[in-house]
DNA sequence: TTTCAGATGTCAGTTTGTGACACTGTTTTA
DNA sequence: TAAAACAGTGTCACAAACTGACATCTGAAA
């Protein structure tokens, strides 16, 4: 187990048992067997530890949408298509997405950086729409879907009885039954 | 002068001179004549000496949408014509806007927070908007709202020429004309 | 085995941010 | 008016987050 490994699932631990801000550094260090210097050294700093997926979400989205482009679809479907595809990753970790959910939450500096990932989510899908689509058409619905996602995921996290594919649904109609013309 | 305002006027122009990173709390208190300590009383970090403002935008944008409901509207386009309402405001303060922007875009941290301001705005426009419609109705809108104010924000940045106002309807029309059923 | 690159430790230092308490001036109230 | 409450600030001591420089280790290639 490589160190990085190592300290991310200590810092995972000791966020859940006493809270983000009530854990040092130099605790995660310690309880990783390493030290604070080589956190700092595989982390830019304490938040990071809980944000160093690779934008696998963007990636996926922009799989999907350069593998399934349809001229039929408006590029906002396609895209809200394109999360319901990588939805499936969020039902079967329901629980780890949950407890990383609740760190986030109580923490208003991890809710910022959450949000930032929300802006790399934009540009990773407008980039993959922009293939097919004009540059300005493109970034809109992706902006547009990615707050799409993130509503079904708020309703997903407080709803535990259905899957994250139907919440995305769900809001997608909303959004076409009402102010679509 | 208030010390609170010293520092906001020390602060805003050292890190125009050093850059937002290259100036410390220290350089800030002793240019406003106080001490760092007060700094921190009045602002709860460092960068929070740039994010003072109480929510404006998002209570001028409410106010437009409980003052002017329409039924015939669709909640979108009546918080983008919220937008509108105080559009005038970026155009006058162009100058300061650009500058205080242009901080912001230097350091990620500081983007992070600006983003943070986003969803207060969310915030308020869905809760004015709830007023009159459907809860959920209210929050998308409220959402795609936010993101065509950023979108025409943006692009206001980029382009002198434009006022905010036209870039709003730019994209607004760009909206209604293209995935709009 | 030797060598060499990459990961880690050590240490000293800067910066951010906080708690506790004392001091000053202003406003309220007895 | 005198006393008491209060708000803003200074001072000091300190924890915690981060960084730079340099030493040391370790594992794999030559």
């Amino acid at each position: 187990m490589k160190s990085k490994e190592k300290l991310q699932a200590a810092a995972a631990k000791l966020f859940i048992d006493k809270g983000f801000e009530n854990t040092t550094v130099q605790e995660i260090a310690s309880l990783a067997g390493v030290t604070e210097r080589t956190f700092f050294r595989q982390f830019k700093d304490k938040s990071d530890v809980l944000f160093d997926t690779n934008n696998d979400l963007g990636q996926g989205v922009a799989a999907y949408i350069t593998n399934n482009f349809d001229v039929e679809k408006n590029p906002l479907k396609l895209a809200v298509d394109g999360f319901v595809s990588i939805s499936e990753f969020f039902d079967s970790s329901r629980e780890r997405v949950l407890s990383r959910n609740q760190i986030i939450q109580s923490n208003p500096d991890l809710q910022e950086r959450e949000l930032l990932k929300g802006q790399v989510l934009i540009t990773s899908i407008s980039n993959s729409l922009s293939a097919q689509y004009d540059g300005d058409l493109s970034e809109l619905a992706a902006r547009f879907a990615v707050e799409i996602f993130h509503m079904a995921y708020i309703k997903w996290i407080k709803n535990a009885e259905k899957r994250l594919a139907e919440q995305l649904l769900t809001v997608y109609e909303l959004y076409e039954n009402s102010f679509c013309c």
